[in-house]
DNA sequence: AGATAACTTGTACATATGTACAACATGTGG
DNA sequence: CCACATGTTGTACATATGTACAAGTTATCT
């Protein structure tokens, strides 16, 4: 539901529909919106991270580290775009409520973990959340091509297969 | 309001009060919520446009393409942070009300125009957009040296003076 | 089985919101 | 001055929301 109508989407009695649930248990198994929020965040962010950690692993066996990632967003901003932009609506819940910031963000290392340096890692994950932020927010979808341009000047391990 | 709460925290009776005028004004200028909403974030992508702009065109000017932009950048999530935050919430409303789009998105060609090819431009929105992002929703700031790193490769016009 | 904790349900209430609208004021043409 | 458009105000109403809570049900332990 943040996912469809951003964090102000979510109230006791929407979930509680959803879930096919009386009102009065949502109250019960969270003290209050704040709790039932992060909970919430904290259960997409598992869901999420799982399947983008695996298809971005997928990816980046089969083609390299820059082709993979190139791949993956391409994948994300065509055929994925509608749960590109709910990954977005979630992950962006926090802007808007600072508290939750932490139930939002991930441990960074582990998506590139042993798969390129730290220094890589950092400029991929910058590039990457501009390429699809702004393919959200103007509404376009990538190429592979142009993601690789964009990260191979970022790339040191040069042996990366095509 | 937008930018401290978010697209829901902007309703008739916060406007009103925040303006000083009665409750019904608002439904006599605004003839629904939809239009208070994407008047109040063309308002604001005028103002944050004009103020981008000239501050990026005062730091290019000085320190050339990529040091300038790299200085824009730091300011923005040093000091700037707070300004910075508030934009991004006016500017990501759009993603929680899709019609709102066209609302908060900028001609991008006059920020850079003339001032670099379009390949490197195009380069430059998606690195800064995801430094931007990256600062505001990781809590960090990021040093000018940082982002002349990651901007550096792709600038095909190495005139820019240091 | 009986007691106690855990869970479930329906409902109530104070507050906030979008929107409508009748009354009032103020300007603006002749 | 007078009709009339434009602007302004206060208020009303249906609906949605967070939260509380008393009453019921089910599990769990001895």
């Amino acid at each position: 539901m943040i996912a469809r109508d951003g964090i102000s989407g979510l109230t006791h009695r929407s979930a509680a529909s959803e879930a096919g649930v009386p009102l009065g248990l949502t109250t019960y198994y969270f003290s209050d919106k704040g709790e039932l929020a992060r909970s919430s965040l904290e259960y997409a962010r598992g869901q999420y991270l799982a399947r983008d950690a695996a298809r971005i692993a997928e990816l980046v066996d089969e083609f390299g580290i820059v082709t993979g990632l190139a791949h993956y967003v391409a994948e994300l901003t065509g055929s994925g775009r509608g749960r590109l932009i709910q990954e977005y609506r979630v992950y962006l819940s926090a802007l808007y409520v600072p508290a939750l910031r932490d139930a939002v963000t991930w441990p960074e290392d582990r998506v590139f973990d042993g798969r390129t340096d730290p220094r890589s890692a950092a400029a991929f994950h910058v590039i990457i959340e501009g390429v699809l932020l702004r393919a959200v927010m103007l509404d376009i979808a990538v190429s592979v091509e142009e993601v690789e341009a964009l990260l191979r000047p970022h790339c040191s391990d040069d042996s990366s297969r095509g």
